[in-house]
DNA sequence: GATCGTCTATGCGCGTACTCGTCATCGAAG
DNA sequence: CTTCGATGACGAGTACGCGCATAGACGATC
């Protein structure tokens, strides 16, 4: 899952990336109004997080743009106390939550995964392929009822396939979706991260769920 | 699925080649406006993905000379942000969809895969010959249930042969579309390549789909 | 400074794309 | 019907690059 804060105040960014991150989200910084929009029509984002109050263009503007383009990534807005009426222009304009400022960072983290939730499987959230199981809300994964501990990377990389079960991943769908702009295309990270999880989900077992789909990419499927 | 891009920062057209490659199209790359309109002309492709700001010829006016000599190819304009009012000049001079630059690999290849669906067969985009069915969007293959593994040539092959059922396809029509401007004419690899697909399609059926007209080339036919 | 997570670098094995040579088949001419 | 050249089928073999595995560099955290 691939986010975009949009946010001027480099204190709260950073503190709002690091706090994602920890989530195992991909996350991209940006502190310009105009950079952001060009940024989130660039790329494909799981999830916009946008300060109203920007510098060069203001995050309502940002958002009638993208709109405007028929992007239906889901947009958490961020607002400060003296904004609130701006609040109904927001969700009007197309923004599908808010927060004011100052906020609780778990206050944000939980509004994240609801909405990134609500985009995806719906249902109740819990991913599963075959007997492998991958639970949203605690980040939690079993494989046959049985724990698996997998690092931030690991995760996401499994969320990200467990969310396109049955389809030809490419690398470079992968790299979008799981890697942030600093990704360096000429590396084999994704292969050595397919392998990682290979040994904790597929080893010993009989069913195999990753396949590697020579000269296109990999997939995972229970057959 | 023969694809021209022409796109002269080298980076983004390795990149957009080596993606399409993956999805198993044929890809020419060329960074050069006069030469990429010679190109165009000179192959039946089918499809164009063109930058719009290239040295020698812009991207305009290679789409507004092909679209003079009738050639419907479909063309996919690539646009920087700042050119966004050119989209509208673009889709007026015969484009058949825009993206801007910098995008999200899925999005391009959403759309190439869009626009090649629309200029063939149209409905679901499945293709089926007899109890012979393709399905486009997985890349899987099945013959009477029975699901065919192929390499991503042997596919590309396939689909062509499928997207044109019925008819006599010369060897010249074949590699025209199937391979890119490497192609060797001195050799027999289509040859090869048509045995490859027997083995794997007809071989211990008694219904052959795969036929040969000797002197012109290769026929698939449910007869 | 020890540990963990991320990423880089590299060597190896194998599958894919392609070449080549030989044999089978077809069609036309005698 | 036989012969013969042209065309295609097909098996064997090769080169190369993809993907896998593993070791280790690097940085962050405690």
């Amino acid at each position: 899952m691939r986010v975009l804060v949009i946010e001027d105040e480099t204190k709260v960014g950073c503190f709002i990336k690091r706090a994602l991150e920890e989530e195992s989200y991909a996350v991209d910084l940006c502190e310009d109004g105009v950079k952001g929009l060009e940024m989130a029509l660039a790329t494909n984002y799981d999830l916009l997080v946008v300060d109203l109050m920007l510098p060069s263009m203001s995050g309502m503007d940002i958002l009638r743009t993208i709109r405007r383009e028929r992007i239906l990534t889901p947009v958490l807005i961020l607002t400060a106390q003296s904004q609130i009426d701006q609040r109904v222009k927001g969700l009007d304009a197309g923004a599908d939550d808010y927060l004011t400022k100052p906020f609780a960072i778990d206050e944000l983290l939980a509004r994240v995964r609801a909405l990134l939730r609500r985009g995806a499987t719906e249902s109740s959230g819990m991913l599963q392929v075959d007997d492998l199981v991958l639970n949203p809300a605690t980040r939690e994964v079993t494989r046959g009822g049985q724990r698996v501990d997998l690092t931030l990377k690991e995760y996401a990389l499994l969320e990200y396939l467990m969310r396109h079960t049955g389809r030809v991943l490419t690398r470079p769908m992968i790299s979008e979706h799981v890697w942030n702009q600093d990704f360096d295309t000429f590396t084999n990270v994704i292969d050595v991260y397919v392998n990682y999880l290979r040994n904790k989900i597929d080893r010993g077992r009989a069913k195999k769920l990753i396949h590697t789909i020579r000269g296109s990419g990999y997939m995972l499927k229970a057959d």
